[in-house]
Order: C-alpha cells, then structure tokens, then sequence
RNA sequence: GCGAGAGUGGCGGAACUGGCAGACGCGCUGGACUUAGGAUCCAGUGGGGCGACCCGUGGGGGUUCAAAUCCCCCCUUUCGCACCA
C-alpha cells in the first residue's frame, strides 16, 4: 500500500495496466462459453490511416460494455478486425508507389498500436483482416456457395459507374446520384456484372425487423423502406393489332376504369417490340437517347416530365378502351414491368405528364371531394373511396374494391396479385484490385465454372500490376492472373477480371471471430452457435441500407445452409453519434481538423480522455469535440484520487456488504444513501448507455459525501466508486483496486459489478414538495410511508403554507406518494 | 414534397411512466492559499425585483390541481426517402 499524499500518475497508470492487460490475456475470449456469454462488437473498420477521436468514442462504448459484463460475471467476447480490402489503397498505391498491400498492412500495425495505447480491451487473438489469403479464401467460398445455390449470376445491366472511382457501384453506393467514397457524381453504363439475389430474401428480410427489438426504431424504418415492399396486381395490356402483352403493376386496380394512356420506360424491352412505324422511330429514337444520358438527377423530381408518344395504342383488358402508348423516363425500368398503366385522375406523376401533353384526364373514384377540388385548380386525387364511372365495379369501396378487381382479373385471365419489392439485386462486381477475386473462371467451352474449393483461395498476384485507372480492371490485363485452366474441362479459359464489393467481406466477418484460425472451414458452427448471437453491435447509422442488410441476408442464407441455427445475426444494435471539430464540421485529413486521440492520452492519460468523450453528450447524439472537456474530467479524477487515497482500507473490507440504514449516524447515513441511490440512477443509465448520465451520478456521489463520514463508510463508498468508475475509467480503476485496495488481480476479472440496497433506498426519507395552488411554498424531509393525513397535517402546519393559505378555502387536496402535496384555494 | 427526430442558461447537457426546470461539467465572478498561477480549495452563477415575490424550456393556443413532458397550429433545424406506379 501506498502513502496517503501519493497521487495517480493517469498517463503512467495507463501504460502500466495495457501491459498487464497484454501479459495477463484479460480479453481473450474462451473458444465456448457456457451460458452466461456476452457477445459486444463495435463495426468492422476501414484502416485507413490513424484512428481519430470518433473511432475512440465509438470503441470506448463497447469497451465500457464489455468491460461491466466482465465484472457482472458474463465470458465476454469483444473482437475486432480490418475491413481492409478499398479504393483508398489503390490511390495511395497510386500516389505514392506503395503495394495496397504495403499500405493497408502499415495502417492496421499504426491504428492497432493506437487503439492499445487507447485502452480498448479487444481479443486481438481474433482478429480478422479482410484482405488476407486466410480470410478472403472464405469470402470466395461464399461467393460459390451462393453460385450453387442459384444465389449469384451474370447479367447486363445499366449499372452505377463512378467515373473518378472508375467502378460500378451498387443502388446504396451511389445514394443520391452520388459517389458514397468519392462524393463525385454517379454515371451510368451498361455492363454485364454479378448481382446476388438478395431480392429472393426480400420478404424474409422484411418479417425479421418485427422481431428486432432491441434495434433503434428508426433504423427498422428505413429498412423497412429500403425493402419497399408493396401489394398489387399485374395487368396484362394488350397491343393493339397483336398478341404483345405489356403487362403493368399497380396497386390501385380501382383506378383501372380511369388509364388514359400508358407509359413505357426508356429501357423497357417491349419498346424495341411495339412495330413503331418509321416517321415515328426517329422521335422516339432520339428520345431514348436523351433520357439514357440524362443523370439519374435530373430524370427524378427536379425537372419537368416529359415523353414521346409511339404512335401505338394498346386495349385495356376490363373496358376495352384504346389508349396512347407512350414513353416516359419518369417510368423507372427497374420497378415493377417497366411500364405503368396512367391514371392522371387519381396519381400525380400521370396527371403532371397529361398537364403538359394534353391527355385527356377522367376521374373515376369518388372520395368525397367538392366539384370545386376539380374545377378551379384541377389536381390528381390519390385518395381511397368509392369506385364510378367503372361499369360493374360502381359503388365498391377502397381496400374491398381493389380486391374486387384484382379477383376478376385473376378470374378472366389479365392479371394476377403480385407483391413488389424497391429492393434490387446486389451488384458486387468492381473493377478494381484491391478487393477479393472473384472465383469464376470463363471457359470456351464449358462457360463459367466455380473454381474449385480446394484451390481457394484464388490470389491477387502481388507482381506486374498497373494500378492506373484505365475504366477496366487493372486484373484484366494481368495475363498471369487472367490465363487459367477450366476446372470442369481442363482447357485454357479465362479468371474473372473483377473484384468483389467490400461490402461482401463484412457481411460474415462477425461469424469468423468465433473461430477465427479456421482452415478447414469458414468457422465451426458448434462455435458460432454458442456465441452467436451478437448481443450488442454498435456502429453508425449510414450503414442502414447497405451493411446490415447485407449481414442479415447472410446470416439468413448460412442459416439456410445449415451452418447457423439462427436467422438474425444481432440482438441489439446501437447507432452512435458522430464527432465532428467545434465548427460542427466532419473531421477530415483535407480540412486538417482530425483531433488524434493518441496526442491527448499522451498528454492527460487514456482515462480523462475516455471520461471527457463519454461524458460530453449522449452517445448517440453528434459531439462538436472540444479539448475542454477534459479539464474537468481530469479534475473529477483527480478529487475521485484523493478520496480514495484517503480512504483507510485496512482489512479488505466487504464491497457489497449492506449496512442497517436506522442504525447509522447522519453523515454514514446520508453517504450511504447516495451511493445506492446513483448505483440505482448508473444501472438505469448503463441500460441506455447513456454514459454522461452514469459520470455525472458519481461526481454527484462524491459531491454529496459529507465530510465528516465514518472511516468505515468512507472505505466502503471509495471501494464502491472505484467499481462504479472501473467500465469507464478502466486503467484507474485498476491501479486503485490494486495498489489502494490492495486487491489481487483485475477488477474486471474479479472485482464484480455492485449490488443495489434496494431495501435501503425504500425506507430512506424522502423530500415532499409543498405546493398551494401548483405553486411550491415549502418542502417537508419525512419517512416515505408516512399516512395522507399525517401528511396533511405536517404541511398544513408549515408557515408558508399557512400564509397562503390564510383567508381562503381548500377545495382540493392533491397527494403524490413520495412527492408532493398541492393545496388547491379558491 | 413525404417520413422520423430535435429546439431547455454564455456553452455541453440533466429531468424515471405529467409532479421542486436547469442535475453534472465547462466557462465566468468573487474570495482563500501562494514569489507566481492557466495549479488547488471555498462561495456565487436563468432573468427581473431592496424585498415578499414575479417571469421563464422556439412562437401561439389548449387539456390538467400541475406541462420541457400530452393535444392542435406555426417557425427553425437535423436526418432518412425522394417519380417505386
């Protein structure tokens, strides 16, 4: 033990634990837990240089989670890995002549050496990099896996190219006609690349956010609009003068009676097949090629619609009735049959393009409108009500008159229900390098032929690379590489030139970390079983389209597999909140404004930087990062040392022993009762992560220690504050619980979480606000059991209450157990 | 445009299912200790008023004994989605 003037050293105590947390293997993770396990990840992490301050708040979240299930008792697994595969690589190889390799390898070895001096406790015995032969050879078996399964084809596509980027991209790559990596406008190409069908997922996907409960709301929401799903019916249009059939999608077959005419998008392959006659085809053939060009801005809600007509008329199948056909790039191609049935009576888009051409516009369903909605400023009126003008269908109503139509439809043979889905499949193709190999091989004559899995994995070549964008795979041209033997036949045949999205490399990572050095299989499901699920994942919220849809479909498909036996990969999810410098603005190396969190541990400890990053808002909400906070975290610490020094420990004392609350002079008293009362208010914030609040109630704790305390209490709430600190403030913690409390071993392994004196908090007294007509006028300290009318009597016997009171008459008594009581005067 | 959330001191933020608004911290003011302090400690700190008290949670209305919290309208703002038929 030391003497009482010593002071902790936060940066030497720092050091000093990491290592002992090194030497002693206090993370790492038994290969089966029993069942009290506890599974807690931050995201996979692009290596992309250092980490900086948001990395370190977002890491210091799972860290203080782990760390409390530590010492709650739980075998705790909290792993990490490098989504190490990415454009930036190449650039950098570009730039400045390094192998990708070279480069993302150095920035894992710097970032991990970061996080170590941070003080996050992961099992970097399970860590995963994505760009290594030994990971990266399952990644490929996925990939044939869902081959196999009819899961993975080729098909020509116009698809997102990224000219800067010099890739395609997938739909949530290219988000608002924009680059995710590079922000540069998004083109258009026509490419035949491999899609995943994650589209056969689509309902399945969509039922499984029911039962995610323990997920933000919000986040269930925009996946539940990423999927899209929506109820309706095919209907088969017929063209005029032939058996064409131009089926279209709608889910208002009420509105039937009300098509004026029809749209076909630009891309539809009925177009080619419509017999346009030839004074027609150069209108129309100009028409499709203005709109191909047009950027996927500019042909949604900015501009006006606009179309061409083919000159061709096609029959709708309930009334017979001819109606224009034309072309309109407001008619996506990739929803739906590509073509809609226009009801510009009833649907906005139609009605806006029957404005501007002139199309007669007729409405068909009455819901309950004046003449005047349509008369002075004519609209389209989507709203469900009662079918007219629709022959036999008159007077049917809403949900029952769509069923109606489709029912009939189905019955004369036009139609059919259907269900659609704004989901499309997953284009994983890049033509890039430093990303997986695709494991196909092109041969003359058998075709594409997986490669097979005992010759995975299939190796980037490392040699004889040019990294230069050339708008093609730079594998391509890697004749080494590209010239391989059929597996099937035999005979020279051709690699796959491109790359996998990286967005495939962590949708499994999760499931490697439970068995991680693997090499006979992707992981042993007896292990995955015992630790999966993921009881807490947490991680931004951009990732809402795009990862963890991804994992969840994987996690589906391997379940499918018989490799899992669950169907959700993750419990729990948090999104944490962003930190961005003082402006508010996102930290980036071009603005200069990363604040590293590795300068700051240096200069005040890991521990007040932690304390200062959690305790600056809500994890889940934006943090405009400023040094000054640590000023006070660091002072906090340094109070929380002081009473802890001093406090006399002797004997160990029991931490959870509970003392007789009657029995204890005022100052224990009072000391006791706050310390189980913030133990109460940190189990609640904990469950919420909300770690401002759990930081606050111990300087509140320690605040409210009255000085005169018993040397017996004051051990006991110090040995307790350590407790209460150790998830937050670890390296501390332990220095305390070792050299203070002259302790053995890690207080995460050993020291347990505290148990609350409930029954002390029940009988302790409580404040009763005295109000007169809501307004307070005094307050009342009593026992929490004390009867309404002694209640009364102690109030009314108060002299500011008295005073209000005086002269007039109480016409109601208003008690609230435990809070207050309100004297109502007229 | 549609959908979801947010708006509280000079600042970050507290406030459980309606019950003392501003916990906790930063900053600031005054004081103590110091050769010195950007160290530490003590006191104060929403606004108004000498005071009893009054007013205060973006603005306006409402429900209630009681509203930051619930309801309606408006303003500002953040984030999703953005012709999905």
């Amino acid at each position: 033990m030391e003497t009482k003037t010593a002071r902790t050293d936060f940066v030497a105590v720092g050091e000093k634990w990491q290592k002992i947390w090194a030497e002693t293997h206090l993370a790492e993770a038994p290969e089966f837990p029993g069942k009290k396990k506890y599974f807690v990840m931050p995201m996979f992490a692009y290596p992309s240089g250092d980490i900086h301050i948001g990395h370190f708040r977002n890491f210091s979240i799972t860290d203080a989670i782990a760390r409390k299930k530590m010492m709650e008792g739980y075998e705790v697994m909290h792993p990490f890995g490098w989504d190490a595969f990415g454009l930036p690589a190449e650039q950098a190889a570009i730039k400045r002549g390094l192998h990708p390799e070279e480069w993302t390898l150095g920035n894992i070895a710097v970032s991990k050496a970061t996080l170590q001096t941070c003080g996050i406790l992961f099992d970097w015995s399970r860590e995963v990099t994505s760009c290594l032969p030994d990971y990266y050879r399952w990644t490929q078996w996925l990939f044939i896996q869902l081959y196999n399964r009819g899961l993975a084809y080729r098909k020509s596509a116009t698809v997102n190219w990224c000219g800067h980027c010099n890739t395609v991209l997938a739909n949530e790559q290219a988000e608002g006609d924009m680059c995710w990596l590079c922000h540069n406008p998004v083109g258009k190409r026509e490419l035949v690349q491999w899609f995943f069908k994650i589209t056969d997922y689509a309902e399945r996907l969509l039922a499984g956010i029911d039962t995610l409960e323990g997920w933000p709301e919000n986040l269930r929401t925009i996946q539940r609009g990423w999927i899209g799903r929506s109820e309706g019916v095919e209907i088969d249009f017929v063209l005029e003068g032939s058996d064409l059939k131009i089926p279209v999608f709608t889910t208002r077959p009420d509105t039937i009676f009300g098509v004026t005419f029809m749209t076909l998008a630009p891309e539809s392959p009925l177009v080619g097949q419509l017999g346009i006659s030839a004074e027609r085809r150069r209108a129309v053939e100009e028409y499709i090629e203005q709109a191909r060009n047009k950027t996927e801005i500019d042909r949604t809600a900015l501009t006006e619609k606009d179309g061409v007509f083919t000159g061709r008329y096609a029959i709708n199948p309930l009334n017979g009735e001819r109606v224009q056909l034309w072309i309109g790039d407001y008619v996506l191609a990739s929803y739906g049959t590509g073509a809609v049935m226009a009801v510009p009576g009833h649907d906005e888009r139609d009605f806006d393009f029957a404005k501007k051409y002139g199309l007669e516009i007729k409405y068909v369903i009455n819901t309950g409108r004046s003449d005047d909605f349509y008369r002075d400023k004519p609209a389209a009126d989507p709203a469900y009500g009662t079918m007219m003008n629709s022959g036999p269908f008159d007077g049917a109503v809403g949900r029952e008159a769509i069923h109606k139509v489709i029912e009939y439809c189905e019955k004369q043979g036009v139609g059919r229900a259907r269900t659609n889905y704004k989901i499309r499949d997953w284009l994983i193709s890049r033509q890039r390098y430093w990303g997986c190999p695709i494991p196909m091989v092109h041969c003359d004559s058998c075709g594409i032929v997986p490669v097979s899995e005992t010759d995975l994995p299939v190796e980037l070549p490392r040699k004889g690379i040019d990294f230069l964008p050339t708008g093609r795979s730079p594998l391509a041209d890697a004749a080494e590489y590209m010239n391989t033997t059929c597996p099937k036949c035999g005979g020279a045949a051709q690699r796959d030139p491109d790359t996998m999205d990286t967005f495939m490399c962590s949708s499994w990572y999760f499931l490697r970390y439970t068995d991680p050095k693997n090499d006979r299989a992707i992981f042993d499901p007896k292990k995955a079983t015992a630790w999966l699920p993921i009881d807490m994942y947490v991680g931004g919220i951009e990732h809402a389209t795009g990862h963890l849809i991804y994992f969840r479909f994987f996690t589906k498909f391997l379940h499918d597999l018989g490799l899992l036996n669950i169907d959700e990969p993750d419990l729990r999810m948090f999104n944490h909140g962003m930190v961005n410098d003082a402006q508010g603005q996102k930290m980036s190396k071009s603005k200069g404004n990363v604040v590293s969190p590795i300068d700051l541990v240096r200069q005040y400890g890991p521990d007040p930087v932690r304390l200062a990053v959690l305790f600056a808002s809500p994890s889940d909400k934006e943090i405009l990062w400023s040094n000054a906070g640590i000023t006070g975290t660091e002072r906090f610490l340094s109070r929380a040392d002081a009473f802890i020094r001093a406090a006399e420990f002797g004997e160990q004392v029991e931490l959870d022993r509970t003392f007789p609350v009657e029995q204890l002079h005022e100052s224990d008293r009072t000391a006791y009762l706050a310390y189980h009362l913030a133990l109460k208010k940190i189990d609640a914030d904990f469950e919420r992560l909300q770690f401002n609040t759990h930081i606050a109630a111990i300087m509140e704790l320690l605040n409210a220690v009255p000085a005169d305390c018993g040397s017996a209490m004051q051990a006991h709430l110090a040995g307790n504050i350590v407790r209460l600190l150790a998830p937050l403030a670890p390296h501390v913690a332990e220095e305390w619980w070792s050299a203070v409390l002259g302790r053995g071993g890690s207080i995460f392994a050993t020291g347990g979480w505290p148990v609350l004196d409930s029954a002390a908090i029940a009988a302790a007294t409580v404040t009763i606000v005295c109000q007169v007509n809501s307004k307070v006028r005094a307050q009342l300290t009593i026992a929490p059991d004390i009867g309404r009318e002694e209640l009364e009597q102690l109030a009314l016997a108060e002299p500011k209450i008295q005073k209000h009171l005086e002269g007039k008459k109480i016409r109601q008594t208003i008690i609230v157990p435990r809070r207050l009581i309100n004297f109502v005067v007229g």
